[in-house]
DNA sequence: ACATCCTTTGCAATCGATTGACAAGCGTTT
DNA sequence: AAACGCTTGTCAATCGATTGCAAAGGATGT
């Protein structure tokens, strides 16, 4: 027994399959009679017929579909801008896009081979959220095939439309916090430099301790990734630095707890004994019994504008672009 | 400018399409000569050759593709179960399966709607995660053109090939220990019961209860979701309980999470005020101040089977599907 | 009545890879 | 030398929807 497939409908209806693949499009509806595409409408939704996506996306030359590079799916803030984009997409693209959702981890040849997937797969856009610096060849190469829009993390120097945060004044933020505070000597727990985010965090933060007169122990401390185990470790080299910081800026908030972690396995507590903010306002960082200070990512605003890269880029040829940036705001709490 | 494709590639190298085709196939390559099927895989990499994969789903009628529905993107354990699961999968499929993940936030309504679109892109088989009582007919629908396999909740009344965890005997487990530890009445947070997972574990905790004759409260708690903002709002009805209960099931721990928020708030304490356990052993419990007692889900079992399912569904038409239920483990805390 | 235009529908080519049927080449056996 | 098997490669049909083109039918204007 075989599926249902147009020829065999339109020998049901007795009009020609094109009439019908017309009648059920969105775009050439008009060209059908409205009589005749009720009903051809009307019967296909009885019949059960379900058009067979795999051979209109080979006759169309694209799928309908947006191919998503995240480096960690157990990440909140990825996950919700992804979530936010297509629900935002979804409302205002026929027929919709299925999301192709695929994990880099961050690890370095990951973005290509699943970049090297998605344009197998005739995808009509990509998405990175997992940009690093090595990736700018192979998106760059990628762009000549369909689209690609950069969100939350850009490339330092390549162009691509983008969506993303300021970085730099988030971590500007958290400096001017510090030195309002009083503090004399601070800290930055890193990640990986690789992803642009972080670099702009950390430079950020380190202009303003300069301006500030602020102390910013030597070389930081460098996490090999934006993990809760990664700011684990990273607590004992920021307790063996002298002088001793008295603050420290964790660059999101799985850093953050990370340290919190590790603090309470010491007896030590924060603020007391350290001062603590993250980044990324994660659920988490409100529910702590000491609530975590965080810099609160517009999500919203980067989705949203994500989304509307995609839906002109996919719609319109002749779109010219508008990469945006969207400032974070601080919000201080009781760990600062 | 147009994409190299095969019949290009094939005057280039002065053979045919079909052998091409075959010397870049995994199971049809050794109908080629060893020199020949060498030479073509080099120049179709020299040249950057890459197969439309559209157009071989066409042809092939499925498209290395596996839907999975899951119902929460924001949820720890069910990332979990599918990031395991194709990591399982990755290494002992080729071509590699590719997955499209939708969520379905437990909209009645949202399933039928995504399994169409799973079944319109021929998936080679579909995973869901996010079952409810009112799903089977779809899913029953579902599985008459590609595999369909359960992991997480089950279907009560319906036979699907499935991967499962001992709810039950979680819940069992849970009052088990109340008891043991001297509570005379208990009270339980229950998830929506049209998901299994939540029915089931209520229904060995209650068991539990009337065995070890500890009184439950009666008709309990019921969240409309499994999340804090529902944990949160659980309490108030918690607390208005008369005899007042003395320790609480939580069915996860987002729903535990919520209850712990709102006790800080009236500045109650767990475990002296309400003893509490939850659900899952996401991260989160481990890391509160105090942590919390919870049930731990057997993840890499549940995902490795439904690997295997899905991996045996699609190769083997002949396969004899073996359905199976892990057992979880109490993990003790502080929290009760 | 005839030319013209518009609406509606049908015809047939097309997207690019896969695969069953078959042929050519070659060596071995009878 | 005929018959046979085996390996290697070619031919051509096929998957199912989309779309440029043309034809049919109807309405309108002169």
């Amino acid at each position: 027994m075989t599926r249902l497939n147009m020829r065999e409908l339109a020998r049901k209806l007795g009009v020609d399959r094109s009439t019908i693949s017309r009648a059920l499009s969105e775009d050439k509806a008009h060209l059908v009679a409205a009589e005749t595409r009720e009903r051809i409408r009307e019967e296909a939704r009885a019949a059960g017929y379900r058009p067979d996506l795999t051979a209109a996306s080979l006759r169309r030359g694209r799928s309908h579909t947006v191919g998503v590079l995240v480096p960690d799916l157990g990440n909140e803030t990825f996950i919700n801008v992804i979530r936010t984009m297509f629900r935002h997409l979804d409302q205002r693209v026929v027929p919709p896009l299925t999301p192709l959702i695929a994990e880099t981890l961050d690890q370095s040849g990951a973005t290509r081979h699943l970049v090297q997937t998605f344009l197998s797969r005739r995808v009509d856009a990509i998405v990175s959220l997992a940009s690093t610096e090595t990736d700018a060849d192979v998106l760059r190469d990628a762009a000549k095939e369909a689209p690609v829009v950069l969100a939350i993390r850009a490339i330092s120097g390549a162009s691509f439309p983008s969506a993303l945060c300021d970085d730099r004044a988030g971590g500007a933020m958290v400096a001017t916090h510090f030195a309002d505070r009083g503090h004399k000597v601070v800290c930055q727990v890193q990640g990986p430099p690789m992803a642009a985010t972080f670099k702009q965090r950390a430079r950020g933060f380190s202009e303003v301790c300069r301006d500030r007169g602020i102390a910013e122990i030597p070389h930081g401390v460098f996490a090999d990734n934006a993990t809760s185990a990664a700011g684990k470790r990273a607590l004992d080299a920021l307790l063996a630095a002298s002088p001793r910081p008295t603050a420290v800026f964790a660059h999101n908030d799985a850093l953050a707890l990370g340290i919190i972690e590790a603090m309470r396995h010491r007896g030590l507590r924060y603020p007391a004994d350290l001062a603590i903010v993250g980044f990324n306002n994660t659920h988490l960082s409100r529910v702590l019994a000491v609530p975590l200070s965080t810099v609160d990512y517009p999500v919203e605003e980067v989705s949203r504008h994500a989304g509307e890269l995609v839906r002109n880029l996919i719609g319109n040829p002749g779109y010219t672009v508008e990469s945006r940036s969207f400032t974070p705001s601080l919000i201080v709490r009781a760990s600062s």
